[in-house]
DNA sequence: ACCCGCGGGACGACCCGTTACT
DNA sequence: AGTAACGGGTCGTCCCGCGGGT
């Protein structure tokens, strides 16, 4: 019934090495901060994880079901596609904001050449969302007909990435979700019919720029 | 005219610099490799430089200046403001695939909390450019009047930015040049007046996707 | 008559032991990969055993035992001392290379300084034995009379252990039998009356030489 | 004309590995340990060897050479082939008693599976050498002509290396001038023709077992 | 009696940025 | 400019025990 110790020690590595990496920098993460930070010794952490490799696997993959889990929920409600689309992408910035697992997450996935294989799954599963919700969102009529689907989709998450990557070097996130309100007023103007952009605007607006 | 032999060292110590930071990462990037690689002592390395960090932000100035001067050739040129966007949009992206310098210099821009003072002139510098150009572009009529100048300008560099770190990520910058080609499709699309539209759209095809 | 579980894995731990130890060595012989190959967890391996010297000191001591064992079947037969003396090197020999427990006892008393108290009983063991034998082969007219019996069965009992160090550091005690036949062509020379050699020189070699 | 500092250090730290390594054993040597005792930093260490490894192969050759030369002293002499094999085997059994670096090569050279490539080359250069002075030793007529001279070699070699190890084991080395003394004497029991028996048993007495 | 999950702590080799001395 | 060394830090591993379970 009760959770196993050993789960309990394990997230509390894997919290702490959210924290650390957040903080530094995976190289700069030393293990024993780490491990310090969650109460145990570099033995206990070898006990859980391989190596330190695997704890950064660990790390992308907890932060990645966490994030995909918010989604979920979002998506499961019974609104248009186009709403759920900024849903998810307002409730993903909110996350990165207050979360250093997520942060961490994000910052390993978006780290090259670290790891003997990078993490593309992440970036593929956002990818795969979008084109969902675009298509959705055009068979609904919120999105223009003519347009090509999979380009936005890809190019909606690496703009994505590029936003809170400069957000986070010029303001340290504080700015976040005006750049990604930014970024979506620019792309609702060119996506959605032009009946539609001023609603989905003002949607938008209240989402990303209206305190919880 | 000759150039000192202290310059000669400085500079291949920077290139290889360039090279090893790219291959690897900064903090992976051993001063004695490249040392080595220079064909000096790390001894030769701290006459003239402090120290790997000085090292970092001379390999990203330098970066910066030569992209910058590229970038000045193009805009030196009597051809419309929206012609000069794509152009040195295109060339940046040509120097990212072939010049080491350049990938590590981003590299290094990109890399967050890694200095003390985190690099932010470079992207200042972009955005600054892309202000000017689109506005003039707005002046010659090939961007719509009533659209936010600043808020795409920035919107650009960083979309630029993630689009970059997700081909790096995906296909090691292999469909870089199509997919930065998606962005400006998207772009132009929203941006510019109707009856432009597809005229730059095949500019940016030929720019993008037509080898040289 | 049903052996005991407890037996039954410690059994299955010394042979893993000596499994690991024969491969690597004693000090990199990791106690988890001796449980793990025993399939126990390290925490049944310390109710077993005090800890891993005492664990070094079973498996001499299993192995001498063992091969006293073999000795003594040997030494039951009714046939020449000398014969006993050949028959039994040979045997040796043979279990060397076809048991790895035999090899991992070796391998432990022939490491120095490696335990608090270094492992002398085999050796001594061995020499007696011999001193037994070759003094009853000289009742037998099978050495000659003014041999320095104790010198030779000290010999005897060391240049094994040279000749079979060698063979193990050249061929892998591919050619231990042939080695250890060399050996006993010299002794044989040197010890036996010379009307007696050919014949024991013979039975040396068809008893090393020959598939079983 | 004054060594190099750098040679020194090397020379220091190959010391203090011999007799850290003779003290304990390889694996417990501890680097750190020979460092310390060589009055230098690990990081010393590594600016002279490229890992423990090397290190121990350095030891090795050092030995060798070491001893070689020593031979070769002996090698040089105006005296029969018999002589300087006795002589030469005494003169080793001597460095082997107080020579920290000779113990500890003998005993890397020992140690089986320890390196990614066992050092044979000392035990073929003392086979060797023993083949060139036996054969000569044939032709001085010390040696019995119809003696298998590339066998006997290989065996001397062989439990040379038994007895002393046997020595070392059982009394620390402190009787191994009788332990060969003994050997020798088995030995040109059966190798010299019966007329040179007596005259060779002594001078190896005088060898082995007179204070110098 | 027999065994396991989990953790502790020390120590291992190795490397790296940096600096005196020459 | 180069040679030699420093010192601190890294990850990883290893042997071992404690509390509990069956």
């Amino acid at each position: 019934m009760a959770q196993m110790r050993s789960e309990v020690t394990q997230q509390n590595i894997l919290l702490s090495a959210a924290k650390v990496i957040d903080e530094r920098n995976y190289e700069r993460a030393a293990l024993v901060e780490i491990a310090e930070q969650a109460g145990v010794t570099t033995g206990a952490f070898y006990f859980h994880f391989k190596n330190k490799e695997e704890l950064a696997h660990a790390v992308i993959e907890a932060q990645n079901e966490y994030s995909q889990q918010r989604a979920e929920r979002i998506l499961a409600m019974d609104v248009p596609a186009m709403e759920k689309i900024l849903a998810v992408s307002a409730d993903f910035t909110r996350s990165i904001i207050e979360n250093q697992l997520v942060r961490a997450g994000i910052r390993l996935t978006t780290e090259v050449n670290m790891f003997s294989e990078p993490p593309q799954l992440p970036w593929n599963q956002w990818t795969a969302l979008s084109v969902e919700l675009w298509t959705q969102a055009v068979r609904e009529g919120d999105i223009k007909e003519d347009i090509d689907v999979s380009a936005h989709a890809e190019f909606v998450t690496a703009a994505y990435a590029g936003v809170q990557l400069l957000s986070g070097l010029m303001t340290a996130r504080k700015d976040l979700p005006q750049r990604i309100f930014n970024m979506w007023a620019i792309l609702i103007g060119e996506a959605t019919p032009s009946e539609r952009t001023e609603h989905w605007t003002n949607r938008a607006r209240e989402l990303f720029l209206t305190a919880q």
